[in-house]
DNA sequence: GGCGGAGGTGACAACGATGTCTTTTCCCAG
DNA sequence: CTGGGAAAAGACATCGTTGTCACCTCCGCC
């Protein structure tokens, strides 16, 4: 017969009552600092809970207090992507500083992955929710958030439905980012973009047509390559681009994964010079053969609003919904003042 | 009088009891798909289900079985660290393959936070967890572990306690990255390193030494530099070896901080060419002025590995704590192929 | 017609903490 | 020495779910 190492069962309050011989109700008050009890016999409770190394058992504390966990839920496309591990970073840390942890998980910005975590999140009753949508429709959060589960949007509106939203500035960083080009000379002026099934993919283009329409510059539809969304298709976009009779003379980046794209592509092909400017900004951009004009923001600046915003409505603040923006600037390195 | 709105509180199975007019524990057999059934009992608890929007309490649940909360803790230095950001991935999706959700902390390399942290994860009761040790002693966790948390040491041994590691071939990298500088005939080759109270970084000197002892290269701790743990100490520690009398003709750079401020310097000053050799891969290593040859390894193994260790841990595993390593490969671009 | 058995359903306790209310203790004034 | 009252400590119900066991019904068969 195999001898089985013993349950491991954690000791409870109980256990910590028995051995300081008071009832499990001093126990609570000793570990909760509660006043009303005597020196003495709190000192005998401390003694008992080092003494098993008692942990408080924070489900039955949540299940007694209107369920609540202390934790909240972060719920991102991708968090190996340095976009999304800064922003989950900035909220870990707002997070602690009200005592709550954090559940990250990845959609892969598949609706259905989503629907299924969020599901997981709330049946863990998470305290709230950051959420960066993915696909169209969000009706399907109402309940939980009539429920009770307090939900703050990030870098993209929900489809359908209404709440606090956290985004950058995009409209105005591609605009930013395309005039820039232009006043360096530039007239073809070409934008490698996203599907425009995402809002930020169809507010970087309209800042891009801004930025033509401010200059009376025409819009050349040839000029735009959109539904780029790694680096092997922003490789491929930039490659069309560059293949044509006419080429462009600059093109602007919308995100960093084409960016990274594009620079693979011209690097192996020095003998063009061709402008550059991406959306978002990357590790060492700056020491770059050419290094990289970038329209940047701060990640971390929106994790935090976001973890604030939803630590408020936590708290219970009852406001109509909140939009920030979080605003871009443009960091001048190299790739955007190459002239025409 | 202000109308605040309903306290919004979370259906329970009583509720869809009430509704489906049988009894709670009907609803939660429907719920858990367990047999006993009438189908046209179990049809009309689903209604009440859906009607209702219920979502099981899992911290009830949990409660009642055996303090489960279907949740591991992933105890890391920090998740905007790419290395970090790519275990974390890789946990989630093995995590998620087993029905758990994932807590993870950034501890900063503080023990103090660390233990902080831990503390925090083993209340909320997580089935187990992944841990970055920070500082030097561990003993801390016997409890933890004895009252049944496992918990699975990653990129570094716990310090005073015996436990399961899943670490990368430090040494053996270390030596292969120094041998390649060697084979290209360089003599003085130096090593830029973090502080040696940290495992890998210990582990990371034995091979550079092993490389030189191999070579029957004298050790000249004068090409030496430690305690670089940043960009900035990466790259004070580069012009601090290069700005010598006999500088080195070769660099180890023991770690991807280091390997970038030291690209930093040398991009600064390209009069000189040094060769280099960089521990860790990062993006855009290779499309860099001189692309950079690294001793590269899979970050996301490491997270994959650990969490696989866990979860068969959970599981009931007794085996004795084991010990897995993960290869390095030498990915050869161009700055480790510079000869002196 | 009664009895055994199986299948469906429900009553009730339990998980580990905390809120409410009661009991006990103890001190001091009268 | 006793009564009043505050402070300390405890009893017990409760949170929402699941495990255990009892109950009921319906069926088939002797």
């Amino acid at each position: 017969m195999v001898r089985r190492p013993a349950p491991a069962v954690r000791p409870t309050m109980v256990d910590v009552a028995r051995k300081a011989e008071v009832s499990i109700k001093t126990v609570s008050r000793v570990f909760n600092n509660e006043p009303g009890v005597t020196p003495r016999t709190a000192d005998r409770v401390r003694h008992a809970i080092d003494l098993l190394d008692f942990r408080r058992n924070d489900m039955a504390r949540g299940l007694r207090q209107r369920s609540t966990s202390r934790t909240l839920g972060l719920l991102i496309e991708d968090v190996a992507n340095p976009f999304y591990s800064a922003i989950t970073r900035a909220v870990e840390e707002v997070a602690r500083g009200s005592g709550y942890l954090v559940i990250t998980s990845s959609s892969d910005e598949d609706p259905v992955r989503e629907r299924m975590l969020v599901g997981m999140l709330c049946e863990r009753r998470v305290d709230g929710l950051i959420l960066v949508p993915a696909g169209a429709d969000h009706s399907y959060l109402v309940p939980e958030m009539q429920n009770g589960t307090p939900v703050v949007f990030l870098d993209r509106p929900p489809g359908n439905i209404d709440g606090d939203v956290v985004l950058i500035d995009n409209r105005g960083g591609a605009q930013t980012a395309t005039e820039h080009l232009v006043a360096q000379g530039h007239r073809r002026v070409a934008m490698i973009g996203d599907d425009l099934n995402l809002f930020t993919a169809v507010e970087r283009l309209a800042g891009y047509r801004a930025a033509l329409h401010a200059h009376r510059i025409p819009f050349d539809d040839s000029l735009v390559v959109l539904g780029a969304n790694d680096i092997a298709s922003g490789e491929r976009a930039t490659r069309e681009l560059l293949g044509r009779d006419d080429p462009a003379t600059a093109i602007f980046c919308a995100n960093n994964r084409i960016t990274v794209g594009a620079l693979r592509v011209l690097h192996r092909d020095r003998s063009r010079r061709v402008a550059l400017v991406g959306f978002d900004d990357f590790e060492l951009a700056d020491i770059l053969e050419c290094p990289v004009t970038v329209v940047a923001y701060d990640p971390a600046e929106l994790g935090r609003r976001a973890a604030d915003l939803l630590c408020t409505r936590i708290d219970g603040d009852q406001r109509p919904p909140q939009r920030v923006v979080v605003p871009t600037h443009l960091v001048p390195r190299g790739s955007g003042e190459v002239k025409p």
